[in-house]
DNA sequence: GCCAACGTTGGC
DNA sequence: GCCAACGTTGGC
């Protein structure tokens, strides 16, 4: 799950505990986060930055939630097509887990990671949630304790 | 339903 | 700041 850092970072979740993931406004990603259950772990990958990299890890704590910022007039992510009975936005809530003592940078998981095996390397994806199988999952755990 | 124009993301 | 690679909008 993407944020950049100067809007919302991993120091940011850690201090708080947990958050509303809030601001969604990509379909494809919409339907990853209607995915997700109670208990799945994600990491918080910081972009826009240097360098983007892998940050941490969370646990979605709750699912299914109404972003409320689509129906706040003053947030940047209103949507005036949705309304209290259809909202178009649905998210998760998460919460810390872990800030990892060295990020792992877009650089270290190309040149680890086929495109084909994890989205986040491929070409042109701009997905702000992305799905990441459980083979590269542990790989990049492990990469992390290493 | 097509597609040009436009807006956004995000690495570099 | 640039620009490739998207996604969305809206006229037709």
């Amino acid at each position: 799950m993407k944020s950049e850092p100067s809007a919302y970072g991993i120091d940011d979740l850690q201090r708080e505990k947990t958050t509303i993931w809030d601001g969604v406004r990509n379909y494809q990603a919409r339907n990853i986060l209607g995915e997700m259950e109670k208990g799945d772990l994600a990491f918080f990958y910081h972009s826009n930055c240097k360098p983007p990299a892998i940050v941490g890890l969370m646990e979605v704590i709750e699912t299914n939630i109404v972003d409320p910022t689509q129906l706040d007039r003053t947030s940047p992510y209103f949507d005036a097509k949705a309304t209290p009975e259809k909202p178009r936005w649905h998210t998760v809530k998460v919460k810390f887990t872990e800030k990892f003592a060295q990020p792992l940078s877009l650089e270290t998981l190309k040149q680890t990671f086929n495109p084909d095996d994890f989205l986040v390397v491929k070409k042109g994806n701009r997905l702000s949630v992305m799905p990441v199988n459980n083979t590269v999952a542990q790989e990049i755990l492990l990469l992390i304790r290493a």
